[in-house]
DNA sequence: TACATTCTTTACCTATTGGTACACTTGGAG
DNA sequence: CTCCAAGTGTACCAATAGGTAAAGAATGTA
């Protein structure tokens, strides 16, 4: 029988997946072994402390995919509006427009956070900070992109809980458009 | 030693707090029995289906408060505009101003929204329905109306993920407090 | 081809899980 | 006071939990 091996960078996309679809407390490690297809020896091989490592690897792996994707684009942008409007696009495609969850939030929720709570914490702080620094230089005072930035960012949250919820990723869609003309109205 | 009797009724509350804590897989009947004093006979006396009648039991209670306190008022007021003002401080005061998560919201989250979807998914659509049919009595056009409620109700979650991710209540009542222009304004 | 490293399999361990059974207290109604 | 329903405590259960140990297979390097 041919015997896959597998890399440790490979698993994590998968294992972020698993802990959106069961939660960090609902994903045993029976249910991680079935959807990653590996062994008990291999997953505590990569991640030798467990389950905590793993939930940890995997917001190491969100984390470095918004700084890539959507913070850097943030930073000292040439065009401020155009720059923000493309991060809107980019939540709404990582989101797959409202049909994924938002793991960082979800383990915001209850008391695992406390567990993770500096990468929660820095993950939606770095995420505010920029935007509002952005919205900034387009013609808004602090407090106002501050404000602004607080409500798109939890706006788009918020959005992510309605779509579930009532399975409707048009209230996903509906909030990106509107966060996008709010934007451009400025 | 006194043996203290309980009822059916006292219980859920404390269940709902305890599911709020921990979310629903990680509350384990340990968890419960400790939280609420109560043994595992009596727990499975009052809610013999296990945990998921708790839960329900829990979403009905919500779902009644809900009902009572915010879409009662919502239903033909006098005054729509001074009636979703008071629904929103209503809000404001349930979830201790940021400092309480939304059970619902974080049920919606993982797979154990499927063992609740009809429960999970009236109470934001009834919420979402019942704000936008007393919006439109203010000047709202239909859709400017529905999407003024999803903002809302969105932005509500949204915010409470944010407050509890960052420690920061003042996210929540800001929220809170701009909703209650966004409507006065109107 | 040897060899060490990396990865995988299998078997095993203890603690905890959700749940049941049942004898026991209660408190209230007759 | 008696009786009974409502509620409780305790002991028990099989299944699953997270985790470990160690022998074996694949891989890259010399």
């Amino acid at each position: 029988m041919a015997r896959t091996v597998a890399e440790r960078h490979d698993v994590i996309p998968v294992l972020a997946e698993v802990f959106r679809e069961h939660g960090v407390e609902g994903a045993s490690l029976a249910v991680i072994t079935a959807q990653t297809g590996l062994g008990k020896g291999s997953l505590y091989h990569f991640f030798p402390g467990g389950k905590d490592e793993m939930v940890r690897a995997v917001l190491e792996n969100i984390s470095t995919w918004f700084e890539d994707n959507i913070f850097s684009r943030l930073e000292n942008p040439d065009d401020p509006k155009a720059a923000i409007l493309a991060t809107l696009s980019a939540t709404d495609a990582y989101f797959h427009t409202g049909g994924r969850v938002c793991l960082v939030g979800a383990l915001a929720v209850n008391n695992v956070r406390d567990r993770f709570f500096s990468e929660i914490q820095s993950y939606f702080n770095r995420w505010m900070d920029l935007l509002a620094r952005t919205l900034q230089r387009q013609s808004c005072s602090k407090q106002e992109a501050r404000a602004l930035a607080e409500e798109i960012v939890g706006g788009i949250q918020g959005a992510l809980i309605l779509a579930r919820a009532t399975d409707n990723t048009k209230i996903f869609s509906s909030a990106i458009k509107r966060y996008k003309a709010r934007v451009i109205d400025l």
